[in-house]
Order: C-alpha cells, then structure tokens, then sequence
DNA sequence: ATCAGCATGTAAATGGTTACATGATTAT
DNA sequence: ATAATCATGTAACCATTTACATGCTGAT
C-alpha cells in the first residue's frame, strides 16, 4: 500500500482524533500551510481512497439534514501510519518562485536584484508575524492542563518562524551588498560583463 | 500572455544566452535544482509553447546528422522576461515532505520525534555540502576575467548554502530538546496527553 | 566496437488547483 | 431575513513525473 503524500497529510490528521473531510481541510490551512497545502478535491476524494484500502472507516454524524460524516483510523491505518513514520527516506523538492525570480534577476535585469531581495526579505518577514499570531492563539487556547498540540508540529511551528526571521535577515544583508555593487557602477565585484 | 512557472524559467535561461533544451536541463539540474525542477517533458513543450508565442525563436544548429535548435529570446521575449522581473506579487508555495513528517510523529509515534529532527539536521547538513561544492566549481571556472555568473544567482546559491546550515544546527539543538521531553518519562514540558 | 553523453521528443499516469453546485445550520 | 460558516462533492483544467523511443557523436 503506497500511500500519496495527500494520504499521508489525511492519516496524520486523523491520527491525533477522528474528523471529518472539512475540519481536516480547515486544520491544513491553519497549521501546515506554510509548508503543506491540500485542496477538498483531493481531500475528499482521497478519503474514499483510504476507507477502500481499509485504513479508515467513516461513521455517520449528521446533524438534523446536515449530512457529516466523522472519519478515524483503523487498526490496519494506525499500522500504516507508524511504517511511513519509521522508514520515510524522503525525497524531499523544494519549489520558490521569488528565489527563482532573484536567480534569473542580474541577467535580465541587473539593476532590480537588489529590490527584489529587500521584497523578499519583507515577505518573509511577514510569514514569521503570521506564524507568531498562530503560535500565540495556540498558546492562549491551550493555557490550562488540556492536551496541548503534540511537541512534534510545535516544532515545526517554531521552525517556521525561526528560520523565517533567519531568511528575512539575510535578505536584507544581501539587498545591501547587491545594492553596493550595482551602485558602484562599474566591477565591484568579480568580472562582471554587459 | 500569462507566463507559467515552466516558462519563467526557460525565459530566464536563455536571457542569458541562447542555448538548446537539453543546456537547459542539464543547467536546471545544477543550478537550480534546489528550489525548482523541470523535467523534459516540460521543457520541450514548453520551448514549442514560447515560440509559438513568438518570445523566443529556435535556430537550427544541427552538427552534421544530430538535430539540435538554439533557442533565443525575441524582443517580445526579453519585454515579456523585464515584465516577470517587475511585478512578480510572487505567491510562494512551499512544500516540505520531511516536515510533514515531524509535524505528525507526536500524535503517530511519539518517541521518534528526536530521531527525525536527527535526520533533517543529517539532510540539511548534506544538502549545504553539495551546494558548497557546486559553489566552489564555480569558482574555479571562473577565477580569470572571464563573465561569472550574475550577482543574482550566487546569491541564491549563498542563500541555499547558509540556510541548510542554519536549518541542520536548529534541527540538532530540536533534536535535543526533544529527546529531553522525551525521555524526562511524564510531563517535562506542557501537559501532554495519552 | 562499445559506452558515455548529446539531443529531441511523446504518452500515460499522477498530482493538484479552481470553479462550480448544493444545501443545512447558526449567529446577527 | 441575511450572511457566515459548516459540510460534501465533482468536473475541467493545468502541472509534473516517469518511462519510453530514437539516434548521433566522441572518447576509450
């Protein structure tokens, strides 16, 4: 049983407490966006996938007409989610349009390298206040001795925004020196041509 | 004429100089692999979308039986590559397999938190080492007056470098931190369930 | 002669987003 | 009454990967 990397997302999500298709969407949008997204055309679909394979089972709860239906692993799913937990030899890729757009930037446009750092030393700056108001609403809710999230997705939250505020500093830095040399009109640094 | 990602990078490829499917692949495979990929499924196509589109235009360059194109950009294709480079309100989209992965361990298998912190502190670690080398190729090539490669795209390189080192200290100390709330048998930390 | 690398492409499958469609319940 | 939110789903489209197919050229 090869499981997708949706699937995965869906099993880890039922694996803390059964949920239904949109809490599952909502829970992915307000605490893995920032390095995982999933959309209910995969998500719905791929609960069907995973209650035929035998790894949930759905349980009506409807509310009145509201149709609802609350899904949580079996035994067969808990065994599938502790195996990808242990192996995982994660390839893992990587896709940055903004570092794309600096890459291709001095040749095609020498003169905005600079600019487009500082913009995304300011985006990033911005994801690290985002992810700071979710970990302080996390915070707040989970004050007394409930169960709090588990330590595993606080640190990825906190990774989030450590490595955020890393990023929005060293672009920072780099718009300086991209600024110096494109000033200093002619070679600053190594030999430059055009 | 909206360009696709694809496409901003065929684009910024041959801004540089005109070159064939192939250079381009094999360049994105050692330049910018680290934060975007193309395969040649997409890049051929998309060589015959973009010069349909009349941004580039393809030159026979055969050597003797071997079929070989040199694609070059068009004025519209270099207005087109200036225009990406302006706007760009650039939505990032990050997608991070191993972060999943850590994300979920608390709630699948607790105790292997630590060990997969371990483990992206080793990849992160890896990944520095690869583009530090790649970095020090190219400074071998281009020690004499030759052209180097533009501000822009070593800065990206410096960036992939540092924040892979960055992200592999902040993993091990995680590790550790981990392990402590871990092994500390109860509740080290916040009050934890199950 | 053989193999590595250059070179171009396509087909099938998979993965993912967007937009649409529908309707119930709860708060204002 | 009306809007926001809960809830489920599908269809069309776009993006991407993988595997295959083909053949030349240059080095050993």
């Amino acid at each position: 049983m090869e499981l997708s990397a949706t699937g995965k997302v869906v099993l880890g999500m039922l694996a803390a407490r059964p949920r239904t298709g949109y809490e599952i969407k909502q829970l992915v949008d307000t605490s893995a966006r920032f390095f995982w997204a999933a959309s209910y055309g995969q998500i719905y679909p791929e609960l069907k996938r995973l209650e035929d394979a035998g790894l949930i089972t759905g349980a009506d709860a409807s509310q009145g007409a509201r149709q609802r239906t609350v899904y949580k692993l079996t035994a067969k799913g808990k065994r599938a989610a502790r195996e990808w937990i242990e192996q995982a030899p994660q390839i893992f890729e990587l896709r940055d349009e903004g570092l794309l757009e600096l890459f291709f930037a001095g040749s095609i446009e020498p003169s905005r390298s600079a600019e487009i750092a500082r913009e995304r030393a300011a985006q990033a700056r911005s994801k690290a206040g985002v992810l700071r108001a979710l970990q302080e609403q996390l915070d707040e809710k989970y004050e007394g001795p409930e169960a709090s999230p588990d330590a595993g997705s606080l640190t990825v939250l906190r990774y989030g925004i450590e490595s955020s505020e890393w990023a929005a500093e060293w672009f920072e830095r780099a718009a300086e020196e991209l600024e110096r040399e494109t000033a200093g009109g002619a070679n600053a640094g190594a030999g430059r041509s055009r």
